[in-house]
DNA sequence: TTGAATCGGCATTATAAGGT
DNA sequence: ACCTTATAATGCCGATTCAA
């Protein structure tokens, strides 16, 4: 414990008290001792801050000018001690999570709705970013961590696995290819096809999983997210090629899903986080709620819509 | 292990204020 | 002027901490 800290504080109870036995007693001193502190203090400041007869207490100038400064300085002090104890029990903190948007959308709401049950004072701070950006935030320490696809390994990045699932072909109930069990992506470029921007993290695995295709899909619009693409495809302005967690529901009043095959095409979806710092307690116990989520619902999400 | 520095408590002193 | 009382200051000593 810091002695000056105590002897500000001894000054600050003699001054509110005008006594020193009174001080002492309340700080659970002897009033020798309580003297010394308040003497010693001033001879660190190199002036009186009480004027003291043997009757009574006042205080100087110096002091009454320092009283409201030493308060604050102590008020704060006990606050941040209060609120370190806090952060290291969970009571309260805030966690910044970066996840692409199927997942901040499709499987995060409920281990979000537990953690908040289990801590009800830790904000959580949810960036849905695109793969690219979302990677970017965690790498930059914007984000503790996140959830997004795997692509490529970085060597600063620790992925885990949470989910594999494959593409799925969207198109409205009408449609041609609605009638067929599954597609081919081959037979996708007769159609007009709608697809995210060449920079997302999405449309690289693709182009590269399909690079060896002689009848490669060819984009017809291009949009920037997912719910965009589907919102087109209701419009009845093509199909789309969508990783199916991003399908709403299974029963969509106009639109359905057919498995997409030769090849198919599958993404892994898994938490990053950089390799190099240790996440806040707080960050620990999201984590965990998340991969007990992760346990209980099934790692199959490759075979069917996660339950949650 | 030891010696210096520092703190706190007990006993005591010094002194201001009030009463006679 | 002298006594009493209340209270801060000081002397002394033991305990603890820290560095050599």
């Amino acid at each position: 414990m810091n002695y000056e800290l105590q002897q500000i504080q001894a000054f600050l109870k003699v001054a509110e008290l005008e006594s020193f036995q009174a001080a002492a007693q309340s700080l659970n001193l002897s009033q020798p001792a309580l003297s010394r502190r308040i003497k010693k203090l001033e001879s660190i400041l190199g002036t009186p801050l009480l004027a003291r007869t043997t009757r009574s207490v006042s205080l100087t100038t110096v002091g009454r000018d320092f009283f409201p400064q030493a308060k604050r300085l102590v008020d704060e002090f006990d606050h941040a001690l209060f609120n370190i104890r806090a952060l290291a029990e969970n009571r309260i903190g805030q966690i910044t999570l970066a996840c692409i948007p199927t997942a901040a959308f499709y499987f995060l709401p409920a281990v979000i709705r537990e953690y908040n049950a289990r801590y009800p004072n830790i904000r959580i701070r949810l960036l849905d970013l695109s793969a690219n950006d979302g990677l970017g935030a965690v790498l930059s320490g914007e984000a503790e961590f996140g959830i997004n696809m795997l692509s490529g390994h970085h060597p600063d990045i620790v992925f885990t696995p949470l989910v594999v699932e494959p593409f799925v072909l969207v198109c409205r109930h009408d449609h041609p290819l609605a009638a067929h069990d599954s597609v081919t992506w081959s037979e996708l470029s007769t159609h007009k096809l709608i697809g995210v921007g060449k920079m997302s993290g999405n449309r690289m695995l693709l182009d590269h999983e399909l690079s060896s295709l002689t009848q490669r899909p060819t984009w017809f619009y291009e949009v920037q997210h997912l719910s965009t693409s589907l919102g087109m495809v209701e419009a009845g302005l093509g199909v789309a090629a969508v990783p199916r967690l991003s399908m709403p529901d299974q029963e969509h009043p106009l639109l359905v899903q057919r498995p997409l095959v030769e090849p198919l095409v599958k993404r892994t979806l898994g938490m990053v986080r950089r390799r190099d710092s240790a996440l806040s307690p707080a960050a620990e116990r999201f984590v965990e709620t998340l991969l007990k989520h992760w346990d209980k619902g099934g790692v199959e999400g490759s075979t069917g819509p996660i339950n949650l």
